[in-house]
DNA sequence: GGTTTTGCAATACGATCGCATCGTAACAGG
DNA sequence: CCTGTTACGATGCGATCGTATTGCAAAACC
C-alpha cells in the first residue's frame, strides 16, 4: 500500500494518464462525427477500440467521461496558448482569437467538439462553470496584452482594453462558426481577426 | 375526395396548422429545458399534454418534427423582422443584429434554441441547409441596409458593405453566446451592437 | 343512415442505452 | 509460492428509445 517509489506503485503497471486520453480523444472522435447526441459508451469504446468495461474503470458514468472530455478540451487550448510564451503580445493576441479557427481536419475536430459542449453548456451546470472558467482566463489574457501591446504598465482597471477584449473575442466565435458551417473561408476569418487586433 | 369548397375539404375538421404549432412550441420548450438530447417523441408528447400518436400522425418521425422546429424558428425571427418594415434603415440593422440577445424569458428559450440548432447543424446536413439559407438571407439583408443607411443605390457589389456586414453578424453571434451563458449583460451587448453599427 | 375518410390513442416490439456485477489475468510485496 | 490489489473483459438488467400496428370515434358525403 504505501508507496516508496516515486512513479510506479501499483501491481499491473499501467499508464493511467495515457490510457484516459486515448479514450477521451475517441470521445471527441465520436462527438465531431455524430454530435453529442451519438455519445454513447459503446460508441467510444468502439472507437477507441477498447472494451466498455475499461471507460467504466477509469471514468466510472457517462456524464463524467463527458465532463473530463470538456476540461480535456480547455486543458488543450491553455497548453498550446503557453507555448506561444516568447513571441510579441501582438501576435500572442492574434494566437487566443484566431486558434480556434480551423484550419485543418484536426482543428475541425476540436473546434466541432467545442460547440458541442457550447450547447450542452446551457443545460448543463458543470460544463457550463468549465467554460465559463475559460472564458474568464481568456479575456483577462487578452485584456493583459491589448495594455501590453501598447505599453501601458499593470494598472488596476481599463474599461476601454476589456470592451476591445470582449468585442475580440466575440468575433472569434462569430467567425469560427461561419467557418465550421463552410460560409467562410478560413483566410477571411482570420484577416478579418488580424485587421482587427491591428486596429487597436 | 374532390374538394369544391376553399378552405375545408376533410371529416373531422381540426386546424392542421394550429396543431403543428403546438406540438412544435412543446419541442422547443423541451429542447431549450434538456438540451437537443432530451428530445424524444415521449417527453415532446408530456411537454404538449397529447399523445404520442398525434406527434407521429403530424410529423412522421422525429427526425421530421425536430427539422421542422428548426424551420419554423427561422420562420418566427424573419416574421419578426417584416414588422420593422417602415422603420428607419439603421433601426432596421440594429433589428437584424440584436433581436436575438435574450431580454426576457422567452428571448432565452429562442436563442437557446437556436443554438441547440446551430451544434447539431455541425453534423446534420438537412439543419445546417436551413441555417446556411438564413444565414444568407441575413447577410444580404444587412448589407442593403448598410448601403441604404449611407444613400447608396442598388449597387451590383460592395466588398466594404459585405465585410462589415458579416462583422456585425458575427459580433451579434458572440455576443449572444456570452449574454446566454451569463457572462455578459443583455444591456451591454446590445449597447456594444449599436456602437457598431453607429460607427458604419 | 350507411359509407368512407380522417384524426388520433393505445400498445407492442426490437434496439439501444447506462450501469451494476462478476470473474479473472497480471503483477507487487512478503 | 502466496496473498492482495489492480485492471479490466464479459455479461446481464431494467429503462427508454423510435416506430409500426391496430382499432376506434367523429365528421363529411351519398
Amino acid at each position: 500500500m504505501r508507496s516508496y517509489c516515486y512513479a510506479v506503485r501499483m501491481p499491473r503497471v499501467v499508464d493511467h494518464a495515457e490510457r484516459r486520453r486515448q479514450i477521451v480523444f475517441a470521445l471527441w472522435l465520436v462527438i465531431a462525427e455524430q454530435g453529442i447526441e451519438g455519445v454513447s459508451l459503446r460508441h467510444v469504446a468502439a472507437e477507441a477500440g477498447v472494451s466498455m468495461g475499461r471507460i467504466q474503470h477509469y471514468f466510472g458514468t457517462k456524464e463524467a467521461l463527458v465532463l473530463a472530455g470538456c476540461t480535456a478540451l480547455v486543458d488543450s487550448a491553455y497548453g498550446g496558448y503557453l507555448e506561444t510564451a516568447d513571441a510579441a503580445p501582438r501576435d500572442r493576441l492574434l494566437h487566443v482569437v484566431s486558434q480556434q479557427i480551423p484550419q485543418d481536419d484536426g482543428g475541425r475536430i476540436g473546434v466541432s467538439v467545442w460547440y458541442a459542449y457550447v450547447a450542452k453548456s446551457i443545460n448543463h451546470t458543470a460544463v457550463r462553470q468549465v467554460l465559463a472558467e475559460a472564458r474568464r482566463g481568456a479575456e483577462e489574457e487578452c485584456v493583459r496584452l491589448i495594455r501590453a501591446g501598447r505599453g501601458a504598465g499593470a494598472d488596476a482597471e481599463d474599461p476601454a482594453a476589456l470592451d476591445q477584449a470582449r468585442r475580440l473575442l466575440a468575433l472569434a466565435d462569430g467567425l469560427t462558426l461561419r467557418v465550421l458551417v463552410g460560409d467562410l473561408e478560413p483566410d477571411e476569418a482570420v484577416a478579418m481577426l488580424e485587421a482587427e487586433v491591428d486596429r487597436i
